[in-house]
Order: structure tokens, then C-alpha cells, then sequence
DNA sequence: CACGTTTTTGACAACAACGTCAAAAATAAA
DNA sequence: TTTATTTTTGACGTTGTTGTCAAAAACGTG
């Protein structure tokens, strides 16, 4: 390696992610992703090829920043633990002032359409990885006797994703309430 | 009235929507609009003013093509039979083929940040009415011994509201797929 | 029918964003 | 220290989008 890149390409990332989170998709150009990291526009040009590349890059990070949140919930034994305490690493995360309202991942899931299939692909892509990972929960603690047998883990992983996504859009469309998100959370853990 | 207007303005606002609906709202110019709506741009801009004003007009029309639906499903007098039936109301739109996938309000509600602050209160009113009309049908319903009286009507009806956001993200982020959908729903009924 | 008002139309200039490129700068390795 | 390779930088032309405007067309009213 001879000419070594200039920027820390995890803060990059990092910034881009607050910048696509607070704006999204579309209002964000490279302009703006510029600014927002301090790397010149052609720079990012030279290193990443575009804007779609960035995103994907952001999204990684946003997804492993709340995975070990998830995989110490996903630790308890009881699954209303496990499932509030899934719940709760979105709650804090939209309870953090610093954070822009609502989730990326929420956000790119509605706005990326046929426009940007890799980014959309990606999306469904980590969309199905938490469900898999709260259906394999599930279905582990059913058979530890933690979960009635006659309970669906598929459709309980399904559901849980689906009220993490739907109180994201709460949170956002309220101006940044965290108390609808939470009354939302704690009705939901009544399904189990 | 002398000089009267060309085209049906409710044949606009469905085109519009159904614009917006399927690319999101930056994603679709002034020019997208003349084309999707075959009304020229500049008789766009005389009507309304601007892209802003035909988006709100879209989410008016978006919400009222749903009301007699919901308000069916509000009818019945138990609870589980008239959540079942508003959830069903969002399934329906989602499972048309002819519908673009997920949710205009929940996109808007996710794309629409300070940068148009007029959509955001709409989007926010538009939410804000649903979770009232739930929230007094629940009251009543509980007055009338239909519901648990140890139960929160509000954060029920905020419940309820989400998890239709949700189904509407996760429709979106995967591919379209209905399946997926009504086994959000079903779970979500036992919250009951 | 003629008038006055409004809409429609096509065009315009200004601005924003894109993607590329050649020159300059930086640095690891020889 | 020199060389080879990569990154950085600023600028360029192209394209797309915006908002506006003046002329033309349409139409209800008198």
C-alpha cells in the first residue's frame, strides 16, 4: 500500500449514518456527505464509487451498533424478558437526544425502492437476520419449556421486528416522543 | 368562475398519490408529477403552488380512500373483532397488487423531516386522528364491558396504530410479501 | 357576440447535482 | 533519496430541476 487513505473510514461511516439517518436518502447528496465528513466529494468518489456504496457502508455500522444490545436480550432465558429487553435497545436508542428521531434502517426500508436494489436487497437482508435470530430464540425457548408449544416463533420473531419498525414510525411522525414508543412497547410484550 | 380548470382535480390528487406512494416524495419531481398526472407543469404550479401542497393534497385523498373501512371495523362491538378487521383494512390495500407496496403515510411520515415542516404536521394530525378514533372506540367498548377495565385505551390504540406501521415496513422491506404481513397480524391480536 | 378573467402552454434563466479527470500531494518500498 | 503507486484536490462540462413569465387559449357572464 503506497498512497494510504487520509480519513478514518469507520468515522466516515459514522458521520454519513448521522447524516442519511437525520435527512435520509434522497436529501442527501454527495454534497451534503461532504460536508457532513469532511472528505471531499471526489475522494468519496475515488474510495467508495457513489452514494449507494455509503449508504450500505452506514448500514453495517448502524446494524452492529445495536448488536450486542440485541444479543445480551436474546441471553435471558425468559422470552418476556428477552423480548423486552429487544424492545428496549430501540426505546434507548430513540431516547438519546444525540440520535436523530426514528431508526435508518426504518427509514431506507420505506424510501429505497426499485430505484437502488442493492440498498433494498441489503435492507431485506438484515431485516431477515434479527428475525432469525429472535425465531431461533424463540423456538429454542419453546423447547426449554419457556414458551407454550402452541406459539409460533416464526410469526412472534415477524411480529416483534414489525413492532420495533412501527414504533420507529411513531416516534418520528410524534415529533420524537418516547413516551407513545413506550406505552407502544409495553402493550405489545402482552402478546407473549 | 371564467376561466375554468382543465382537468378533475380528484383524478390528480389519485395520480399524484399514487406517484408518491411508489417512489416516495424526493424522489419525484415536479416533472414526474406533469407526467404521472398529464397535467403540464406550469398549470401544476398555477393550481397548487408547488410540490408540497399536491403532496398533502395526495394524503387527504390516501386517507379518506381507508375511512369507511375503518370506521366499519370500528362498528363492531368487540374489540378483537374491530382491531382484527383495522388491521384487515391495511392488509386489504397491501395485498392489491394494484396498490404500490407498504404505506403512503408511513413513507411520508419517515421521508418528511424539517425540511418540509407543513407535511410533517399533516402526517402527525393524520396519525394523531386514527389513534383517537381508536382510542374512543376502546373506551367505549371498556365502558360497555367489552374490554378489561384494567386496560389502557390509549396505549392500546397507540398499539394498534404502530403495529399497521409496522406491517406497512416490513410489506415494504420484504419485497411485498403478504404472508409476512398477516402473521404480524395475528400475533398482534393477542395483545387483547 | 364581445368582454374580462383564469387557465394553459412552452420557454427561459438560474441553480443544484452528477460523474470525471488531470495535476498535485503524499507515502511505502526499493 | 528516488521511485512507483495511490489518494487528494479543484475544476470542468453535462444533465436535471426549479420557479417564473408572457403570450395564447378557454370559458362564464353580461
Amino acid at each position: 500500500m503506497v498512497g494510504v487513505r487520509r480519513f478514518d473510514e469507520a468515522e466516515v461511516a459514522d458521520r454519513a449514518m448521522e447524516r442519511f439517518w437525520r435527512h435520509g436518502w434522497e436529501a442527501t447528496t454527495m454534497a451534503d456527505l461532504a460536508a457532513a465528513t469532511g472528505v471531499q466529494r471526489g475522494s468519496l468518489y475515488n474510495a467508495y464509487g457513489g452514494k449507494a456504496p455509503i449508504l450500505m457502508m452506514a448500514l453495517d455500522a448502524y446494524a452492529a451498533r445495536w448488536r450486542p444490545g440485541i444479543q445480551a436480550a436474546l441471553a435471558k432465558p425468559e422470552p418476556s424478558d428477552a423480548m423486552a429487553a429487544f424492545l428496549e435497545v430501540h426505546i434507548e436508542r430513540m431516547a438519546d437526544p444525540a440520535n436523530p428521531p426514528g431508526c435508518l434502517a426504518t427509514m431506507v426500508a420505506m424510501e429505497a425502492g426499485e430505484a437502488e436494489p442493492s440498498v433494498a436487497e441489503l435492507i431485506d437482508a438484515q431485516f431477515t437476520r434479527t428475525e432469525d435470530l429472535l425465531e431461533s430464540y424463540l423456538a429454542r425457548a419453546q423447547s426449554d419449556g419457556w414458551l407454550d408449544p402452541a406459539r409460533n416463533p416464526q410469526a412472534l420473531a415477524l411480529f416483534f421486528v414489525g413492532i420495533s419498525r412501527g414504533m420507529a414510525v411513531m416516534h418520528k411522525a410524534h415529533g420524537g416522543s418516547i413516551q407513545i414508543v413506550r406505552k407502544i412497547a409495553s402493550e405489545a410484550l402482552r402478546a407473549l
